[in-house]
DNA sequence: AGTTTCGGTCAACGCACGTATAATGAACGG
DNA sequence: CCGTTCATTATACGTGCGTTGACCGAAACT
């Protein structure tokens, strides 16, 4: 009667506590993303993961270490090159995030901006991702340099996805991408005297 | 003994009440510029401001009804120009902004990432500001362009104030300005087929 | 003067949150 | 088949918050 491929057996323990955990982050990031730190409750994300209350506290010890979890993401890499190829780098790399909407990425983003103590381990990660960007960028002032392009990257991801403002709000990647070409060459230092 | 020109008269009530009533709302600028709305305390101003939370409460009905009062901002106008000139006159708001750090726009800032429905009127503001920009700015993608110089000049405004990031956190104005003005003029539509 | 108005304090309520602990029942290992 | 482990629930505690209402005393008014 029933599906003959499915495997059907029931899940094993290690299996289901697995499978728990995943949907409670994917939960936690959602509504650390939408909500900020403060606004999102353990028993709401409980509940959208289907489980209960205390369930999260079993599993993650606390509502910060929830949200350690939740918002590790991968440090992006941007490799040295001409300034227009640093350009580039960077602008593919905001054309990824615009076009998946990174959940975990603007978990930390809004949280960082809600709750700076919870935020503290990716304030550092903000900081090396700064240092290793300056180390491509020509020029003296290539630390300010840097420090703009993130700026500029957070503030279109912060409009868009966070205050959904403007057009920035539905516009297409690529043309964002095209729109800021120009300005990230002059940033990452094309018409440089090294 | 006591000062000559000193009135020296007792403030009257109004005065009085203006005079708490603008110490509360500063103190409350601060705490929603710093803290956000979340961890911003009816209490904590109250303190602040050296008065009793219940007069807050008393005074503004509500903590919702404090943050609208407390972050009011005057509506920048940019006027109408060359690409060149539009440019210059948004750089010379964000100067403006870097220079006085207005504790208003950021706890409107802050505020409008840590509880959208606090901020929300001041969602209102800023499409009207966004509409206003788009005027200014030639080009059919006009809307657009004015939707990513808002992001460019609110994201500096973040990484500078509120994450304190890199040299964005200690750099000079004029410094910050100079290396905007291409990414603006670019973007104000310099090299526009009109 | 007496009375009203009003700036301001104080103590308390109700609620929602993070957290702790005990209990349940099914999977696991022998 | 029995004891252990462990995923999961239910319940409760403590705290800090927004908000309320009663109260006090001095200014304002007549």
């Amino acid at each position: 009667m029933n599906g003959v491929n499915e495997p059907s057996r029931r899940p094993s323990r290690a299996e289901q506590r697995r499978g728990t955990e995943t949907r409670i982050l994917e939960a936690a990031r959602r509504s650390f993303a939408e909500l900020g730190y403060e606004r999102t409750t353990i028993r709401a994300v409980a509940a959208a993961a289907g489980v209960n209350g205390g369930l999260v506290m079993h599993y993650f010890g606390s509502k910060e270490e929830l949200f350690s979890r939740a918002a590790k993401l991968a440090p992006d890499e941007v490799a040295a090159g001409t300034p227009d190829e640093v350009a580039g780098a960077l602008l593919e790399l905001l054309r990824k995030r615009l076009v998946d909407e990174p959940v975990a990425s603007l978990a930390v983003l809004r949280s960082m901006l809600t709750h700076a103590d919870a935020a503290e381990d990716f304030r550092a990660a903000a900081v090396r991702r700064l240092e290793q960007l300056t180390a491509v960028i020509p020029g003296t002032d290539a630390e300010l340099r840097a420090s703009v392009l993130n700026a500029i990257i957070n503030g279109v991801l912060v409009e868009r996805y966070l205050l959904r403002l403007g057009r920035l709000a539905d516009a297409s990647p690529d043309e964002i991408v095209d729109l800021l070409r120009p300005c990230f060459q002059s940033l990452t230092g094309r018409d440089q005297a090294m």
